[in-house]
DNA sequence: CTATATTTCCTAACAGCGTTAGCAAAGTTA
DNA sequence: TAACTTTGCTAACGCTGTTAGGAAATATAG
């Protein structure tokens, strides 16, 4: 009897729709204004029906935040492939990940919480280990082939991330919008130092 | 008749205490909880009277972000007199900031919209500016007496501002605390790269 | 000193929010 | 057909920021 499974898909699908029509309505007017019940009009539902899926509205946000990490991650996976020279992969990684903030500041600020949430959800967000791993593989790399074999590629890391995030986070704090020309020319201009400190 | 200064005095008497009062509840239980019903409350008048002093709650947000940012400055122009050696004025300017970020949490938070405000609201802080030239002289400095005279201050001034601002945010993302020592490499390790940058 | 005008400040309300309780209807199983 | 389970609703609780309208206190003028 498939009826179970029947109703397993049917609940899929609306798990799947409250996902995708709350992504609409983040899309549409920001990820502040997305409410419970202008989700579950969207899915002409009532609200309550909004928690047989997930716990709260919480539980959706860090769905959406998951997401946006696996989408980085497959961009960086896809430009680092490109190269196999790995301060060539580091370049076209940093440039990945700058564009894919940009093309998707919705995704961006829900994943570092430019508006509110992933304090302390940061532990649960399984695709970070993935997004770190990719990228410090890629310095261990460049530290093997260097003149500073002691270098800390962890340490690399964070210095690595801090400096695109906070380009980021500072231009989308300001106009929101714009990769101009200025912000092309700070990102060169630490990687080119930031690579050096490495080979060197 | 001193009865209009008194009535003056009187009402900046309670905008103060709307300020007041209102960070007394954001040490306690964060910005996050603040509510003008909180704030009334703690005021011991009715709600809509703080719309008397404020045109919105957002206004008084605003207030403890340009408030953050004349601390902040301070904070920066003490570092940098310590010093007459440019490189040494902004490396401690930079070790200032980082030191009123993790000190001031709350206020860092405010400032930068970890939790969501100041995003049209940048423009209207003209404390920026300040903050802005103040880093930006000491740039100005440097390249002055540097082999690369053809730097752009204003380049390197978001270099550095990015970089800083990236390695904090990130870390209060995480465990929200801590201050250990990674972060501390992290930061001479860039400022070690920024600074020699700069000089040759 | 009284009467008018003004300021102060409250209660009540609006419209929204996330979330929960409880019940009615529909669907499933025996 | 009867009993049980699931589904999905309405209504409500306790919050939120903010506004309208009126009562009481205060200040001004005659």
């Amino acid at each position: 009897m498939g009826i179970v499974e029947r109703k397993i898909r049917q609940k899929e699908e609306v798990r799947s729709s409250i996902l995708k029509a709350a992504w609409q309505l983040v899309e549409k007017e920001g990820w502040q204004a997305l409410s419970m019940r202008k989700i579950a009009e969207a899915i002409e539902y009532s609200a309550p029906v909004i928690y047989d899926h997930f716990q709260n509205k919480e539980a959706i946000l860090l769905e959406f935040t998951k997401e946006g990490f696996r989408i980085l991650n497959d961009r960086l996976d896809k430009a680092k492939s490109q190269f196999t020279d790995p301060p060539r992969q580091m370049e076209a990684m940093a440039y990945a990940y700058w564009h894919f903030a940009f093309e998707n500041q919705e995704y961006y600020q829900l994943m570092y919480g430019l508006g509110m949430p992933s304090c302390e959800m940061v532990q649960e967000i399984s695709e970070l280990t993935t997004f770190t791993e990719l990228i410090m593989s890629c310095l261990k790399d460049m530290i093997k082939i260097s003149n500073n074999q002691q270098a800390d590629p962890y340490l690399k890391f964070r210095t690595f991330w801090s400096m695109i995030h906070g380009l980021i986070s500072i231009n989308m704090m300001g106009k929101g919008n714009s990769i101009n020309e200025l912000n092309t020319m700070v990102l060169n201009d630490f990687l080119k130092g930031f690579i050096a400190g490495i080979k060197a």
